[in-house]
DNA sequence: CTGAAAGCGCTTACAG
DNA sequence: CTGAAAGCGCTTACAG
């Protein structure tokens, strides 16, 4: 059996209320009291029943990630950030992967109404604007991390302009047929970067040929894999009018698309996206996210949310930055 | 306010009891009022509160995953079969991370104590005998992911085993002076992995040099970084008498390693741990561990002795495997 | 098959 | 500063 507030209070001769108290830091309590409890507490080995506490106060001092899957490396690094954020705080973190092929939307409208958390982190979740609309109406605290929308906080990183970015420095440098090695088009970042590159092309007044744009067959995890990249590249390697730079729009595709052109013995100038802590060992040019930053910022304006209801909707969008390796 | 077990009693014209056996599967309902009561408890949007169910019922319904750092490969790879088991399982998955600097020991009390999961899943947890013994007190279901104690069920690969593979592997290949890239000698798998490295060197007659036997600077995460690797290569290819071959405590390690030589512009054949996906998309050879595997069946095991607290204690060890390439 | 009732371990107004 | 008491939303013997 274990120890309960009711032993602790018999053993020092107070109320449960008191006992209570004393593990709340309410204030009130007076400091011989307070100590002789917390003794009694620590020799008796006791420790609250947190599904009591939150029945009792119907608070669960709990956030909730929202992930599509997690052993990815966009998403670790973002938890790194999220869990620094929570070190210092007293909150326990919970994770709830979106199960691929059933409606996201779905799962994690039941998620919100079990009420299992006070706050929800959402990584990577994209969702309709009439979806989104829905979930805001559950007045819940809920913050977006790689996604934008105008109803909730957010941090996000400019798509558009990381891409932009990549495709302009390869006209820059010369080049005129740049590949896009793409993921799956469902995915709000690979559209938003599909759109960065036509604007750098439109800019510098090079036609759109959509025979540029690549995608792996593998569709796991949206494409975002070793072996979709290395498809692609692949395909793009061995098509008639080969392309004489590739922009990509992961560095865990691009990695794999560096090993498709060793094992046919060609290269291009290939740039990632992301900078994942091996893109420099693998010697791998890059668009930079900050994502540790992105999911400590992210923590941070939640947490600012449930303790403060009604301050103004944040909005972080970060600026992508080339890394040329 | 959210929906209660009352209103759909009220709703349902029954007692709360009906709704409650309802919902928990028990058969003795009839069929007629348990779809009444279902009926109604979807029209209201009825979700029972987890915090409510776990104070009446003393189950938690939970299980707690403990280990290290999570943001690793040999982690996310071993979460991934963890997930895999449980999507077939009502169980919730909760992560607790022991914080590096403090003793994990007292971490993991504190948490077993708080009885806030009803199994426990270690992962690459490595303690003396004496606390294990202790934990083992506690007499909660316990299942160990990459250590071995006779106590708990667990599942580990043999890491001598392996580590003697890449060794003998370089012997029979005609390397004499071959170097071991390693990491924080507190870790059991190093050590275990020194040993195999021991083992084939005295098998085949080869004195043991101290000075063959590197580690990066870098402590962070115990070593397991590519910086760690980076560093630890650069030392040994700037030594003296330099190694003709070398063995890599793990990839990501290997990875930086491949990165310093390519540096330097100098190559010595090289064997890393772990066989994690980009492995093969960076020519890496190494000794596979069979992750997702181990996940997956740990947390089988742990359910079965959750649900039958006295079957025999199990421990699977793995026999790793050699990939060259 | 169903209901009334006690209880799970806490919190928190309300008095004093 | 402290206590008595109600209540959080469920589960589960115990009767019937």
């Amino acid at each position: 059996m274990a120890v309960t507030i009711y032993d602790i209070a018999k053993k020092a001769g107070v109320s449960i209320a008191t006992v209570s108290r004393v593990f709340n830091k309410s204030s009130v309590v007076s400091t011989t009291t307070c100590k002789r409890v917390m003794n009694i507490a620590n020799e008796l080995g006791y420790y609250p029943q947190v599904y009591a506490q939150g029945l009792a106060s119907k608070k669960t001092n709990r956030i909730l990630v929202i992930a599509p899957i997690m052993s990815n490396y966009f998403f670790m690094e973002v938890l790194g950030g999220i869990q620094d954020k929570l070190l210092s705080c007293s909150y326990e973190l919970n994770i709830f992967n979106v199960t691929l092929g059933k409606d996201p939307f779905e799962q994690i409208e039941h998620i919100l109404k079990k009420r299992s958390a006070e706050g929800y982190l959402f990584i990577s979740i994209h969702l309709r604007k009439s979806e989104w609309q829905k979930l805001h109406k559950y007045s819940v605290p809920i913050a977006l991390i790689d996604e934008y929308y105008p109803n909730f906080d957010s941090v996000s990183v400019d798509n558009t302009e990381g891409a932009y970015q990549a495709v302009s420095h390869f006209i820059k440098s010369g080049y005129k047929r740049i590949a896009l090695l793409s993921a799956c088009a469902t995915s709000l970042p690979v559209r938003d970067r599909l759109e960065g590159y036509k604007k750098a092309l439109k800019e510098h007044h090079i036609p759109f040929d959509k025979n540029l744009i690549v995608t792996g067959n593998t569709l796991y995890r949206d494409g975002f894999t070793e072996k979709a990249g290395y498809e692609a590249m692949r395909s793009i390697l061995s098509s008639p009018a080969k392309p004489d730079a590739c922009f990509c729009v992961s560095d865990i595709q691009a990695i794999g698309a560096q090993k498709a052109m060793q094992d046919v013995n060609q290269s291009i100038p290939l740039i990632g996206y992301d900078d994942i802590k091996l893109a420099e060992y693998v010697g791998l040019s890059t668009i930079r996210q900050p994502m540790k930053d992105m999911g400590y910022y992210a923590t941070q304006s939640l947490i600012d949310r449930m303790t403060n209801t009604d301050k103004a909707v944040s909005n972080t969008i970060y600026t992508p930055e080339l890394i040329l390796r």
